[in-house]
DNA sequence: CAGATTGTTTGTACGCGTGTAATCATTACT
DNA sequence: AGTAATGATTACACGCGTACAAACAATCTG
């Protein structure tokens, strides 16, 4: 996939001399886009690096990620997991079977059941974690300069709303 | 949305001055996986969305457009999508039923039938492209310098090998 | 207290993708 | 020619996640 060749094209927006990357800046973004997309998604593997590691399906490993995250009601964890109550609750059931979640009453409405991950559970999640977080070489490789433009930038990318 | 483009003094360990920044390459390496991690996977409705858009599952967007992008061999497109080929078969026949894609005998091998996008295929496909390739506002609202050094940046991460 | 509401659970049906075995046509090998 | 190997297809069973209806317990409201 060879892109623009008629690289040191000056249109007033957005040309930059010498890297043979022109456009305007919503074609730079674009490009930027498609290749962070790139970066993510093509390490996708590690989603089931780490359904093979912890021995469940992806959602499992995000649900119990979020629960070791901040113990929650049932009804709070499939609203934020994009699921439904009666289908966390195969879940909820699955991983406490496994031992790496526990349902506590809530203190006051008896209705409530909260959901907190065992010292096991909350291993396992670190360690979906470490796996998850680990950067692909070569972002590791990366030099320290464009590594730290790439820690300012990104800390500004998802500063707050990411609208 | 202000980026704060002189607040980026590092020092020899890597420290960031005025942003709370600071670690090992290893930690900033961390820290900016992770940011571009939510960057790409918050965005991720983006799936649902063109899915919806299509009216078909994301797999079978990603069969469309894989298959418009380049014509291919059933094991081709198996093995490049992650799948087997008696599921590829139940995917390319629901594709054909749409009329997206159509089978053509191999020139030589009459064992293989290629499979190609139709005209209705590739519009479908250059839809579904539009909406994954469109960059989130935080991206496109970037400083010009900014994005500038984005472009250099990841063309360098994603230049060939990812390791 | 009666009725409505909320939180959770059970059950059921469905679509999707994986995996495997078997079948058929075509090609390659000896 | 005869046999093995390859490409595609059909068929079936399975796990996962979604969606919906219904039941039950506990809480809130009239």
């Amino acid at each position: 996939m060879t892109t623009e060749t008629d690289a040191t094209r000056t249109d007033a927006t957005g040309a930059v001399a010498g890297t043979g990357q022109t456009g305007t800046a919503g074609e730079t973004a674009e490009r930027v886009w498609r290749r962070l997309r790139t970066l993510v998604l093509e390490q996708n593997e590690r989603r089931k690096e780490t359904a093979d590691a912890l021995g469940m399906s992806f959602f499992r490993v995000k649900a119990l990620r979020r629960i070791a995250a901040r113990p929650s009601r049932m009804s709070e964890l499939a609203a934020e997991l994009g699921s439904d109550r009666p289908y966390l609750t195969v879940v909820v059931d699955d991983l406490a079977k496994r031992g790496l979640v526990e349902r506590h009453p809530h203190p006051t409405d008896r209705r409530c059941k909260i959901v907190t991950a065992t010292p096991e559970g909350a291993a396992a999640a670190a360690r979906a974690d470490a796996i998850l977080g680990t950067p692909p070489p070569v972002l590791r490789d990366l030099a320290a300069d464009d590594l730290a433009a790439l820690d300012r930038i990104t800390a500004a990318l998802t500063a707050s709303g990411e609208g």
